[in-house]
RNA sequence: GGUCGGUUAGCUCAGCUGGUAGAGCAACGCCCUUUUAAGGCGUGGGUCCUGGGUUCGAACCCCAGACCGGCUACCA
């Protein structure tokens, strides 16, 4: 396959062979004995200390300014920059002046990995530097990076701002800005601190087929794959509940797994292909216990992530502090239309519906149509966490039905800045209820909804065996982390978002023939 | 899916009522041993997203397509 380069790939690829033409390995093996990060020097040195006297640090080679006999350059590593001061007679001692003159003063490119062994100093400007005695080259780059700049008024110069590039191309936007790196550390601070927390309660972390014969645990449609040697078709996953329940059933007090779910529909940004879920199983619980827990959870984490329980998130400031504000479904819709429709029918409903200037299509059954009211009047005034609870039978087949509310089930759904960020339950464990549960759903789907349920009898021959009363929460990690990292968009939070393949991809797919 | 907008140098962008392209940074050359968006002088770099069309002439107008984005629809 032949490259167009451009004239600045060309340089690169010259200077590449001149640095081997001088006995330069452009590439080495060995490991480099790296002994600090930029970060670590500029923590710990203090003016006129005798400590950091040789370090070694490496990363990537990001400035350089260049005056004569010696230069100032700028490297990065993982934690941030730090700049070096390079004099020719300090590198080069010798009558060879190669490697100054030659290799560091033309050679090397931005963008190239380097180590440097040398001691901390101050600048007369003030600037911690390392004043470099040894000057490695780590690894050759043979693309120009877009490397921002930053004024002292903190004007930014050729930030890439385009979404296109920033996503096909990470790893260019993760080298050029520190801010994306910092977004990703805190998404795995989350998940961390989530992990941690549940873990110290004794819960047990587990892994359950993402390849499935049969779908299931929520509504959504799937993807469909094949297994050549078994011959049947299989469904990528779009919930795990079904069988972390399972090893409910199989005795183990509480599981939980950080899971890819994979739903073939619309993408925006509040929506990836695939996304990861957490979802959390515990025996002798209920809903509102897990209410608590949720909040405990939230709370901890954000201190785990940020140090405090307020977070700036947009415009708004976010409160993970306890406790939640709660409603019931019915209470929010008549808290923000100030219609009460807990008694209504499904004709009244519907006509409550048209009321509002809501549309509802044909087919949705009772509960669909209060999800519809409550998503269009109230979802977007949730700003802070909120806990909407008593959810219809009908939109929540795997929820136990409330003891004393008809046609409304033990069920909550967590709210924060306008959208759903969990959802829990006191798990169905009566089989023959969810029998009849799972027969309503084919009937739905009967009636043209895309989403209903399969029916599991796996599903329920473990429910026949015996579930002990249990508590149940899903978790939408990704819209979790766009709350804890301020980010607008799914994408943000996602190293490779998903997006239709480059054409060149697509062209060389497209010669597969089998 | 609908709709509106975008695509010009490695990056960020300008380019008027149509006359075959510019700036800053980056790159290249020369000068400079504590600079910092380093500086000074000089130089090169373009499939104007793709394919058609209109026109004497298209980055610009028209048609079709690709990709990206905003809103919207769908979406537990």
């Amino acid at each position: 396959m032949s490259q167009n380069l451009s004239e600045q790939e060309l340089i690169r690829r010259e200077n590449l062979q001149k640095m081997i033409d001088l006995g330069l390995e452009p590439y080495p093996s060995k490991t480099f004995p790296v002994t600090h990060l930029a970060k670590e020097v500029h923590e710990g040195f203090k003016e006129g200390s005798t400590d950091f006297q040789e370090v070694t640090l490496a990363g990537r080679f990001m400035s350089r300014r260049i005056m004569g006999k010696a230069s100032f350059a700028e490297i990065q590593d993982s934690s941030g920059r730090m700049q070096i001061y390079v004099s020719r007679d300090d590198i080069c001692p010798g009558e060879n002046k190669d490697l100054y003159n030659q290799m560091f003063k033309k050679l090397l490119d931005l963008g190239d990995f380097v180590g440097v062994t040398g001691h901390a100093f101050i600048t007369k400007t003030g600037t911690l530097s390392i004043h470099v005695k040894e000057f490695t080259l780590l690894s050759k780059s043979l693309k120009p990076l877009p490397i921002v700049k930053t004024d002292a008024e903190g004007n930014s110069y050729d930030e890439v701002t385009d979404p296109e590039f920033k996503y096909r191309q990470r790893y260019v936007d993760l080298t050029v800005n520190p801010e994306v790196r910092e977004t990703f550390v805190q998404r795995s601070k989350m998940i961390n601190a989530m992990r941690n927390f549940m873990a110290e309660k004794g819960y047990l972390e587990v892994e359950t087929p993402v390849l499935q014969p049969m779908y299931g645990g929520a509504a959504a449609r799937p993807f469909k794959t094949h297994h050549n040697t078994l011959d049947v078709p299989f469904y990528l996953r779009i919930a795990n509940e079904l069988y972390l329940k399972r090893l409910i059933v199989g005795g183990y007090d509480g599981v939980f797994e950080f899971a890819k779910d994979f739903r073939n529909e619309g993408m925006s940004r509040f929506h990836n292909p695939e996304f990861t879920m957490m979802e959390l199983y515990v025996s002798y619980k209920d809903y509102e216990w897990m209410m608590d827990f949720t909040e405990e959870m939230l709370e901890y984490v954000a201190l785990q992530v940020h140090g405090t329980t307020d977070l700036q998130v947009g415009e708004n400031t976010i409160s993970f502090k306890r406790p939640w504000k709660r409603y019931t479904m019915f209470g929010a819709i008549e808290h923000f239309t100030g219609i009460d429709c807990s008694e209504m029918d499904e004709e009244a409903l519907r006509q409550t519906a048209k009321d509002l200037g809501i549309h509802v299509d044909k087919e949705l059954g009772k509960g669909k149509i209060i999800d519809e009211i409550f998503g269009e009047k109230c979802e977007h005034e949730l700003i802070q966490p909120t806990f909407i609870t008593d959810y219809p039978v009908e939109m929540s087949p795997l929820a136990k039905k409330h003891p004393t509310k008809p046609g409304i089930v033990e069920r909550f759904e967590g709210i924060c800045n306008a959208k759903e960020i969990c959802n829990a339950f006191s798990e169905l464990n009566d089989p023959i209820d969810q029998r009849q549960r799972f027969e309503d759903q084919l009937e739905l789907g009967k009636r043209g909804d895309e989403e209903a349920m399969q029916l599991d009898e796996d599903y329920l021959r473990a429910l026949e065996y015996g579930m002990p009363p249990t508590a149940g929460i899903g978790i939408g990690i990704d819209r979790l982390a766009m709350i804890m990292t301020n980010q607008k968009s799914i994408q943000d939070v996602l190293f490779f978002p998903q997006m239709k393949p480059e054409r060149a991809v697509v062209s060389e797919a497209d010669n597969e023939t089998d």
